[in-house]
DNA sequence: GATGAATGAGGATTCATTCAT
DNA sequence: AATGAATGAATCCTCATTCAT
């Protein structure tokens, strides 16, 4: 199982593990859920299970970077829809990217408010995700595309609240998602609405905080 | 064990720990998630775990009848307002109570899609659900409080995608789903805006089927 | 349940119940094994589990009060035949009736040898059996039926072996006990045959005697 | 824990173990019959309950892995004998190993006929054994050694019936199966003897054909 | 660094038995 | 005397994690 043809540094086939385990996790993960056990994943690699834990301290800690990966893909696409000029449709078309990646990873919704977003990292990065959101909120704002009491963090949070409202379709109708984030785009734009009832959430600050201020 | 002031008979013991044990299941499951144990949800009724299984044959028994406990509360309210004069408010207060209740249930959202909804009882309860729905939702849309492409459906999936949308935030800001429901509702009473892009989910049907049509 | 139109005297309910019980038990026991539930065995005789507590203090009891039910037929039937005139062919007779009956009672082989066993009633009930056959084969053994050294402890434990013999047959051939009981009456009657290697066994005396004296 | 002279490789260790597993699994299923739990089997053979289950994946599987033992070591010797010049007292010989070999087993005989039969391999174990005996009985049947209505597979059952006749003397009288054991074979070789009442059994099928012909 | 065997806590579930009514 | 709810020990099995090689 170790007599690879190509052995190369041993440096890298410690990177092509990485890879593997990574690519094997998120599908597995997508597929089914937070439940899928080490085992499985390992085998998916094709890698010994104590191999997965070289790479990874704990199942916790597999999640965890499987979820910053799929942050990074966030971020990098609201990156790079930061520029456009018509940011009302940037907004838009980072939220599609965003639904439809969540719609494709099952585990990502489940691990939102587990443990694994304990880590500082995930912390971090979902932080991070939310200011650069609200880079693309606020010019959307500014150009008048969506109404004035809207944030960032309201729209990363809309991310996972559209999947989950098409997410018992999603079997049947696999993009079934369009239709809620077309609803949700209109609730956003809506011109003449009243102010929104509860005020706009700060930073996303998850985690066990018990120190809940409440209101 | 349980200290209560009035053992009464073993038939009104029954009645209680049932009571108990669908309490102690139903904030179990709504804190922590389908994951709890049976033997700690045993334990926070006051119980054997035996007890648990007398009442509710498998854990899958007892996450259905959660459920449809839930499924009842929404069912009623949706009846209770089926004869609201305004239909509009009538809809948008049936959505209140219906997110207000999710909100309070963790479980509930994880449940859906789940093999406890294979329990016919589940499937039949939101089966019927959507239908009481489908009503409010049709008057609200004759009075043009709502746009013409909503059904009962949409608003029975959207429950469930608004509270998700402030999960997050429900720690901290417990009443933060009000947000984001007026948000949802403005978006269903946008007038002007363009039909939606995906076709009305028709009655909600899920479980296994493989036959997974796509589009 | 308990509304039954002729309640009769409590004595006589008693009295019913414990035919019923004894009567669901054989069966479930003959058809299963050991392993059927005191609850099965509580429903299948239409009472409440704690009736059958009421009867037989223990699953052990219960077993012990059916093995004394099958060797009470046993008796009767070697009682019966003991005056018959060929005395080979009541013994003959005997050993039918006696694979036979064990053919249609799993339960009974599986405890034989089993802590029931440790009831004294049943032991004695074996002894008694073994004493009765005893006649029964002495009887044949003047008559030159069958061999010199067998005894009717043999006789007995001949039973379970017959049985035995053939039980991976009996689900696809009910009669293949037939086979090896001719079989084994031909060895008992073998008539010039070298005297058998192991002293005959004297009364049979079961159970966990730890003080097994070996050979 | 065990602490074993040489710890030797990882794979050896393996080896080790599983020698172990199946050591305390034959004994304590000889000795106390199936119903010896898991984990009693972990504890005899000094292992943690998780490695029995490495080793075998359900307890199904283990009683499996036993059987096979046993049928392999009585393969063994009726291939042994299959050349011996004087065919009777091959047969003689092979039915004294096979009787000897269940004395020392009690869940082997609680084995046959149930579900761990359903492994094709245990069923093709004892469809081989079949053959084999069948091979050996011929020649003992062509020698005059035996009778001419036996066949391989009555030898076979014979050897479970001959153990469970003696089975209630083991304790007290551990060598008593010598006694039935000549019995039998005089009923085999019981040469003027009518012919057999039921007839011979076809190649060994058990498990759950419920298409039982019956007679 | 990789392997995969071993570990053992934990989970769902069953069942003999007890006991309040 | 009968009922059937409650109990809790025991069972099989899974899985994250550790560690010797």
């Amino acid at each position: 199982m170790t007599g690879a043809t190509t052995p190369a540094s041993p440096r890298s086939d410690m990177v092509r593990n990485r890879r593997l385990l990574l690519a094997a996790a998120t599908t597995a993960f997508a597929e089914r859920g937070t439940d899928v056990s080490m085992g499985e994943i390992a085998q998916r690699a094709g890698v010994a299970k104590g191999t997965v834990f070289r790479h990874f301290a704990s199942k916790d800690d597999l999640l965890a970077a499987i979820m910053l990966q799929v942050l990074d893909q966030l971020l990098d696409a609201a990156e790079r829809l930061g520029s456009a000029d018509d940011a009302g449709e940037a907004l838009r078309e980072f939220m599609t990217v965003g639904v439809e990646t969540l719609a494709a990873d099952r585990a990502f919704c489940e691990a939102i408010g587990r443990p694994s977003l304990q880590h500082a990292e995930v912390r971090d990065a979902i932080g991070r995700l939310c200011g650069v959101v609200e880079t693309l909120t606020a010019r959307a704002r500014e150009q008048g595309a969506i109404r004035d009491d809207i944030t960032g963090t309201d729209i990363v949070l809309l991310l996972g609240g559209i999947h989950q409202t098409a997410e018992p379709l999603l079997a049947a109708q696999p993009q079934a998602w369009r239709r809620y984030l077309a609803l949700a785009f209109d609730g956003l734009s809506a011109a003449g609405a009243r102010t929104l009832p509860h005020p706009p959430p700060g930073r996303l600050d998850l985690g066990d905080s018990p120190s809940a201020p409440a209101e």
